[in-house]
DNA sequence: TCAGGAATTGGCAGCGCTGCCAAACTCTGC
DNA sequence: GCAGAGTTTGGCAGCGCTGCCAATTCCTGA
């Protein structure tokens, strides 16, 4: 198994008016060919494409649009890429956006404020058709920096506040609420909490205010909480509901911050013998693909992560009427609640 | 909630010669200052940082890097964004791109050649720095792109064949014969395969030639498979265990195409009373988190997807000198054989 | 004080393409 | 055969920036 050597031998890439010259036409006949718009006569259309083909001809799009004002891309900032939710969105978008010929520049800002702002700078410097976040809080700077650009925004996930521009999403205080809801409904009483690095994730400290809320509506709280310092994860929800319930606090159900936390959860309990739901119900939250194929499935609220993705996507090329789409969410009433 | 309107007002956003003229110095001086190369004195360079940032200027790259040939996109092209390996590795790449100031332009080919060739033309039309490709099969048509393009090139995930440019990952075929050899030295001889829609998944293919081949060299054979239409995914996974073991032949073990599909058998078996390992084991491939955090861990080959991308990254930034890199793998003995 | 060299600075020609406009065709119908 | 209207074509000025080179200013030390 060896590698080849002979590749990437200098070439200097042919240009529009190396293919013009080719077919013998002007530059300008050349680019309405190659852009197909604009009336051009078949017999010169072929020509030109014939020595587009011949040369290999890749259009510099750095130049078209810098001509044209404006690209086709489409900036997409996410927080993480650890969680697949994130890559759901991003297929959906992605779609949508391949679909109408745009292409996604894609940055991850690991949930903090003050990079986000950096790439957000860093994206606007290709001045994309537009440009889409995630969630609602941004720097001041960030805020400017998007005010001054007249790009089109879409925030999304978000709905729990007042967006920029356009925005689609759900509220995640009230998926918090139907989650604390449906315990309560169910019987649970006695009802604990396992988060992650909830002080960055600011969706789920909206859910749990939205959980604690309801619950405060029923009388209730949350009887014991454990929160993790690190990301989400299926070891960080079972290493946290191990702690939980070190604490010596009895609970009947457990809500936790996402479905990998939950899921890490669930796997304890089964590691331990711990009936499910009867000594404990579980719920998260996402409603992953993965857990509702457990034994029992996952109690959860199920976002749809890549039908969000699309409408971003058709909010950011302009094809959406509405400024703000509550795309919603659905309660998963799983079996282990 | 009410969206505001005032966004998207009408602004054109400053050029450099704005700034210069705020500044009241040449433009060639203000593009020194703001790329932070070339000698200025210290007293031009922050008058021209105050025009800038009064100014709220974001350079425009597209102009930037057509003057000066050549961009700082890298171009990152996956197979699919379903599965969390890509993402995995997407985050390990870009976090080194991140780091050198690079920005990645992502796509997803859905498997499908002809696709990646679309998506390499138009990736390629943003002259790139350099693109980072999954796999060694490409069109003809693809690989006239990139040779005439003279971008740098790498490929990843596999290296069971030979790469254009530059290549880091592993041998699939020995990760599939390493789960063979280890299913047969702890003792099983009726051994099984669930796997995925196999024919687009070219490195699944590979790993169960492999897989074959080591099982031929102990003188066994898989005596039972069951192959999915579907991409994989837990209840695919879920689904075809059942239905292999619905065939009726007796088997001992389980090699699945990757852990989500693993991870849907086991919860198969634990759905069903079907002790693990002892009445069935599971092997899985990519030595996912989430499995690694089950009650019995999942037995599996772990891949080290973000590594592999902070070396694709690398290489891709000429930041390597090898051509070839065989990243490896790792067996994970875990609890389900 | 002044030559000589270093440190700064500005001007301007492109990078490859698009958009506009005028020029050159082609076709009508009379 | 020709005006008039349509269809096709080519020329060329930018888009906003960088890279080169020449011009200017600022220091040296003698």
């Amino acid at each position: 198994m060896t590698q080849r050597d002979d590749f990437n031998a200098l070439t200097t890439s042919a240009t529009l008016a190396d293919v013009a010259r080719a077919a013998g036409v002007g530059e300008s006949t050349a680019s309405r060919v190659l852009r197909g718009k604009g009336a051009v006569s078949e017999r010169t259309r072929a020509k030109v494409q014939a020595a587009a083909d011949k040369l290999a001809y890749v259009p510099n799009r750095l130049a078209g649009n810098l001509a044209s004002t404006g690209s086709n891309l489409v900036g997409i900032i996410i927080p993480s890429l650890t969680n697949i939710v994130f890559p759901d969105f991003l297929r959906g978008a992605n779609q949508v956006l391949e679909a109408h010929g745009h292409q996604s520049v894609i940055a991850v800002s690991e949930y903090e404020a003050e990079r986000e702002e950096r790439l957000i700078a860093s994206v606007l410097s290709w001045r994309p058709a537009g440009l889409i976040l995630v969630g609602l809080d941004h720097t001041e700077g960030a805020k400017a920096l998007l005010r001054a650009s007249g790009t089109r925004l879409v925030e999304v996930y978000d709905t729990d506040g007042v967006g920029l521009d356009r925005l689609v999403g759900f509220s995640n205080r009230q998926a918090g609420a139907v989650a604390a809801r449906h315990l309560i409904g169910r019987g649970y009483r006695r009802i604990g909490y396992v988060g992650h690095r909830i002080h960055l994730d600011i969706r789920a400290v909206k859910r749990f205010e939205g959980f604690e809320g309801a619950l405060r509506e029923a009388g209730l709280s949350v009887v014991a909480q454990e929160i993790g310092t690190g990301t989400s994860s299926v070891e960080a929800g079972r290493e946290g509901l191990k702690r939980l319930l070190a604490q010596g606090i009895e609970i009947d159900a457990c809500y936790f911050s996402n479905d990998d936390m939950a899921l890490g959860g669930y796997f304890h309990c089964l590691s331990h013998g711990i009936q499910i739901p009867n000594q404990l119900a579980i719920f998260g939250h996402n409603g992953l693909d993965l857990a509702r194929f457990a034994p029992q499935p996952l109690s959860s609220i199920r976002t749809p992560r890549a039908a969000m993705g699309e409408v971003a996507a058709r909010m950011v090329l302009g094809q959406e009427q509405a400024k703000l789409i509550d795309i919603g969410f659905e309660l998963l009433e799983g079996g282990t609640t």
